[in-house]
DNA sequence: AAGAAAAGTTAGGATTGCCTAATTTAGATT
DNA sequence: AATCTAAATTAGGCAATCCTAACTTTTCTT
């Protein structure tokens, strides 16, 4: 079985490995907040259990397997999430926290009364695709609001959960999944992006708007 | 803070000490499924921390600290165990295990959200009380159908949780927290009670009529 | 291509919570 | 009071997961 450190590291390659380059032992341990030599101990004993493959000083991937895995905790901390804005009522910028320790101890039967009273959801609070019980996860085709030039509009698909003052922030623009957004203007100097969002204008900043992902229309 | 094993210990002696008698090291070993050598270990670290005092070779009492922690910790158990069962439907007979894993990692705030969305209840679905937050718990009032004589009636207040077993079967048999049941007769030999529940006779064998609490009217 | 810098790994330790085996204490028996 | 037994404790280990410090490999610079 996978302890919860397990499952962290898995779904934490899986993060970083998009695209299936392999992931580096100092980039994991500065997204979990490890030293880089704890990372390598545990990559020695993860290897044994085939849910990835680790080349020394040359990375990991993840194997298949580990993939899946990946993709079930992912399914879990997603539906937890929902659950805990739509069926408790939880501001939707403290959930991912909590769902960052419940998603390794809620058990199948309650996952899925989870997703049954929800309506077998396709997305989290902040957009975000939750994947299926076998690991089929939807490819968003957003783009990053800082992207975007003079003229583009869209919609807001997701947006960058771990932050809760950024998400805060979010919705007080009204800059959250399901907006309409359209691109007034993006100074060239700081890369800032001029907006309007529900009949508003704003400003906002470069990294806010690395955040918030778009789909246009 | 209390770790996931500081908090079952506590609840155990809690458990164990109704009436404030000391617990002995082997009960709480029996109770926790280690061995006492294990105890005795746990017992030296979590008198540091001024939640018990432990003499040595003559047993445990809780702290004031400890007690109201533990009462915290059944308050979470059982608003969590109401929870799986009026709100995401689980069969009772299963949210004790779940509920077990759950109190520990549930957080205040959640914890509050369920008992707004369940209406403050004052008994888990097993019937027992459900301790307040400051830790004030009823005490309940009932007495064991096994020592009930014929003619005697009552509602069920409680029933024994930990047995899925003997969960589904009370529920068969609709002996369960509110109903109405009138006992008919002991027999004498080996305890079994016959009684009158929901219009139907019933014969219940001594270990289950002693897992099952009757308020007499 | 040599040397320096960066990245990664190994070695050795700490903590938590469990175990078995050996020893000590308390309490009962004679 | 001496002895026996049952209960409890200590000693010494193990597995998981983290750490720091030392060492090795890779990569970059010149």
């Amino acid at each position: 079985m996978l302890t919860t450190a397990d499952q962290n590291y898995i779904k934490a390659i899986y993060r970083l490995q998009l695209g299936n380059e392999a992931v580096s032992t100092s980039a994991l341990a500065a997204a979990l907040g490890v030293t880089p030599a704890s990372v390598s101990g545990m990559l020695r004993k993860l290897s044994r259990s085939n849910v990835l493959i680790h080349q020394r000083y040359k990375g990991v991937r993840l194997t298949a397997r580990g993939r899946l895995a990946a993709l079930q905790v992912i399914r879990r901390h997603r539906l937890i999430e929902l659950f805990l804005v739509e069926i408790l009522g939880l501001p939707w910028d403290s959930v991912h926290k909590e769902a960052e320790r419940l998603e390794h101890v809620v058990s199948d039967e309650i996952l899925e009364r989870m997703d049954v009273l929800l309506g077998h959801p396709a997305v989290d609070p902040h957009g975000a695709p939750i994947p299926s019980h076998n690991g089929r996860i939807a490819s968003h085709a957003g783009v990053r609001l800082a992207e975007l030039d003079a003229g583009a509009r869209g919609t807001v698909s997701e947006v960058a959960d771990h932050d809760p003052d950024l998400l805060r922030y979010l919705s007080d623009i009204r800059l959250t999944p399901g907006a309409e957004v359209a691109v007034i203007d993006r100074l060239p100097f700081d890369g800032t992006v001029v907006i309007t969002v529900s009949g508003r204008q704003q400003h906002v900043s470069a990294g806010v708007a690395s955040a918030v992902w778009i789909e246009t229309t």
